[in-house]
DNA sequence: AGGTGAGAGGTTACCGGTCACATGCCGACT
DNA sequence: AGTCGGCATGTGACCGGTAACCTCTCACCT
C-alpha cells in the first residue's frame, strides 16, 4: 500500500496525499479531509525508507558505543534516546567491536548524510570518533574536553578532572594522609582526566603520588585490582574510578577484615542507583550521564536542523555525595591479618 | 555516489554493480575485479535505505522495549543486539512509553514488513506487542509461558514461576517456617509467575499465604516497601523479585538493627554483577537474560530467512546461586510474643 | 475589463538500489 | 552445420516517496 493507493482512495493525486502526510505546504480543509479518511480507512502508514530515500528529512540518528553494559553508557545512552525520541527522531543502536576497522564502521551507515552519536568514553569509541568518513554529521560523548575548537561545539563532556581533585581533596580533609587511585580503563593512551585530577590534589597538597592501580569496569576487576594493595595498613583512603570499581574493593577489604570507613574511606565515580543503598552507602561524585546524552542529541538537532532544534540544555556538574563509605582517618595504624581470600561466587 | 559512478568508472552497467556487491549471482573473475577496483577508489558503500526500498533482504530489526535501566531489559537488550549483530543485522531501537497507543507504535516502524523484537517483561511492552500490526515479523521475550501454540514458536521465557518456587523451598529447608515476598511490577493483570512459583512452595508446606509485598523496580522502592514489613521480628525470610529489590530491602533490615543472615534471610532474581560483591553477597536467581535475548533473535532470523537462518540456541536455565544473605532460622521459642510492628518514623 | 498574484492541485523527474527479462556469446549435442 | 542451453551482461520497469515545475481558478487591483 503506498499513497497512490490513498491517492486514489482520496480521488485525488499522490502528491496532494503527500502534502497531508508531511503538513508544510497548504492544502485545502476539505481535500485534507478527504486524504485523511482515506488514510484511516486503508490503515495506511508513510514508508520511512522511502521518505529517507527522495531526499526528505532523515529524522533517524545510530550511536555508537561499545559496552552496553556499563552503567555511564548505558546512562548516557538512555539520554540520547530519551531526547531523540521527544524530537520525533529514530534511534538505531551500533555496537562496537574493539577489532572493527573503520571501514566496518562506515559500511554500518545506512546512507550517506546518516546522523551518529558516539559514546567514546573509552577506546573503542574513540577511535570509532575518529575513524568516521567526513560526511556523516556526528555528536559525541567523550571523556576529556577537546582540543580544537571545531570540535568543542560537537562534543560533550563532564569535567572528570575537578570532580576527582575535588574527592581526594575530601579525602585528605578528613585526615587521610595519602590517598590511592583504583583507575577504570583510559579512553586514549595518556592519563585519563581522572586521573589527573587525584594527582592534582595530592601535587597540591605535596603528597607523593603513588602508582595508580589499574582495574577494569567490573566489580570483579575491583575486588582482584584492589585485594594486594588494601592488604597495607598504611593505605587507608581509596579513590575508585566508577562505582563497580568501588563495590569490588569494599568486598576486598571486608574480606581482608578492614571496617569501612573505620579503617579505610572508598570514593566511587558515577552514582549508580545502588550507591546509596550499598552497606555501607558509598560516597561517589554523581555524574549526570543522562543529561550528557540528551546534551550530545541536542548539539547533533542543532547540526541537523538550525532553524527548528530548541537550544541545548545544560547538564549538571558532577558533584560529590557524602555516605557512609568514608570517615575520619584512623588513629593509629591497625594490624590486620592477611589470609588468602577466594574470589566470591559469580561472574 | 550511487552504482551509476561505480560502473561508469569501472566501465560496466549499474546492474553489474549491483550483482558484484550482494554476491548472489555469478559475475567473471575479470570484470569482479574491475567493480572492487571501482568501488574501493570511489569509497563507495551502498546506500542501505535504497536496498531495502528496492525489495533487497532488509536485515534490519527494531527492539521495542519500555525501560533500559532495568538490569533485565538491557541485558536481553544486549543479547539481541550481539546476535543481530553477529549475523549482519542492524539494530534500532524504540522505547515504549507508557501512554503510547498502538497506531503511536505503528507509525514508529518504518516499513511495512519490518522485523520487530518485543521486550515485553512489564505492561508497556506486553501492551505493545498485542498492539502490533498484523504485517510485521515479531518475536518476543514474555514473562510466561504462552498460552498459544502459535505464540510459543515466535516467544521465548524463563521459567520464573518455578526458579520462584525452588528459592522458596530452598529458604524453607533452612529452616524458615514462612517466606515473604516483595514482588516487582507485574507485566499483566494477573499474577505474575514469580509470586505464582513462591505461592507453590508455600502451598506444598502447607504453609499460610502471605500478602505479597508490592515493590518497583528500584533499590529505593525495595527500601520503602520492605521497611515496615521487616520491623516485624517474626519475619526472617524475603524472596525478593530482583537484586535492586533485595538490595533496597538489606538496607531497611540493617537500618532497623536485623543482621543478615543471622536474623533474616534474602534471596534476590538475577544475579546481576554486582550480586556476588554486596554486603553481605546475595543469594539470587541467575537468570541467562542475554541468552534469552539472543534466542529471542534466533527466532526472528528464522522466520525472516527459514533457509539460511543456524538453529535457534539454547539458553541457560533459571539458577539459584547460594551466597551470604541466606542462612538458618534464627533459633527463637515457638511462643515468641508478636508486638505490632510499629513502623519507624517517615525519611 | 484585463492584468496579476497567490493558493490549490496535478505532472514529471529523480533518489539508489533490485528484479524480470532480453541479449550476445560460447561450447556441446544431434 | 544448425540449434540448443547456460553463462555473463545490459535494459527497462519499479519500490514509495519528495522536489521542482506547471496549470488552473479566482479574488483583487488598476
Amino acid at each position: 500500500m503506498s499513497i497512490w493507493d490513498v491517492a486514489r482512495v482520496a480521488g485525488v493525486s499522490h502528491q496532494t496525499v503527500s502534502r497531508v502526510i508531511n503538513g508544510r505546504t497548504r492544502v485545502s480543509e476539505t481535500t485534507r479531509a478527504k486524504v485523511l479518511h482515506a488514510i484511516a480507512e486503508l490503515g495506511y502508514r508513510p514508508n520511512r525508507l522511502a521518505q529517507a530515500l527522495a531526499g526528505g528529512p532523515v529524522r533517524a540518528v545510530t550511536v555508537l558505543t561499545s559496552d552496553t553494559a556499563l552503567y555511564g553508557a548505558a546512562a548516557t545512552l538512555r539520554g540520547m534516546e530519551e531526547a531523540a525520541r521527544a524530537a520525533g527522531f529514530s534511534v538505531g543502536i551500533s555496537v562496537l567491536e574493539p577489532a572493527m576497522t573503520m571501514r566496518d564502521v562506515a559500511w554500518r551507515l545506512s546512507r550517506p548524510g546518516e546522523a551518529v552519536m558516539v559514546i567514546a568514553f573509552d577506546a573503542p569509541g574513540t577511535r570509532a570518533l575518529a575513524a568516521l568518513p567526513p560526511d556523516v554529521a556526528v555528536t559525541a560523548a567523550v571523556e576529556r574536553q577537546p582540543e580544537t575548537t571545531g570540535d568543542r561545539s560537537r562534543q560533550v563532556w563532564l569535567d572528570d578532572r575537578k570532580a576527582a581533585r575535588q574527592a581526594t581533596q575530601y579525602l585528605l580533609s578528613l585526615g587521610h594522609r595519602g590517598v590511592h587511585y583504583l583507575a577504570i580503563p583510559s579512553s586514549t593512551s595518556r592519563v585519563a582526566q581522572r586521573t589527573h585530577g587525584w594527582m592534582d590534589a595530592l601535587e597540591d597538597a605535596g603528597l607523593p603520588i603513588p602508582e595508580p592501580l589499574q582495574g577494569g569496569w567490573t566489580p570483579r576487576s575491583g575486588y582482584l585490582a584492589a585485594r594486594s594493595l588494601l592488604a597495607d595498613p598504611s593505605v587507608t583512603a581509596l579513590l575508585c574510578g566508577n562505582d563497580d570499581l568501588a563495590l569490588g574493593a569494599m568486598r576486598a577489604a571486608r574480606e581482608l577484615g578492614r571496617d569501612i570507613p573505620r579503617d579505610l574511606s572508598v570514593v566511587g565515580f558515577d552514582d549508580t542507583p545502588a550507591a546509596a543503598f550499598l552497606n555501607p552507602s558509598l560516597t561517589t561524585v554523581r555524574l549526570d550521564f543522562e543529561g550528557l546524552g540528551r546534551a550530545c542529541f541536542g548539539l547533533l538537532h542543532q547540526m541537523l536542523e538550525p532553524d527548528t532544534a530548541p537550544p541545548v540544555a545544560e547538564w549538571a556538574e558532577p558533584a560529590l555525595i557524602l555516605r557512609e563509605s568514608t570517615g575520619p582517618a584512623p588513629q593509629t595504624a591497625t594490624n590486620t591479618d592477611r589470609s588468602p581470600a577466594t574470589p566470591p561466587e559469580g561472574e
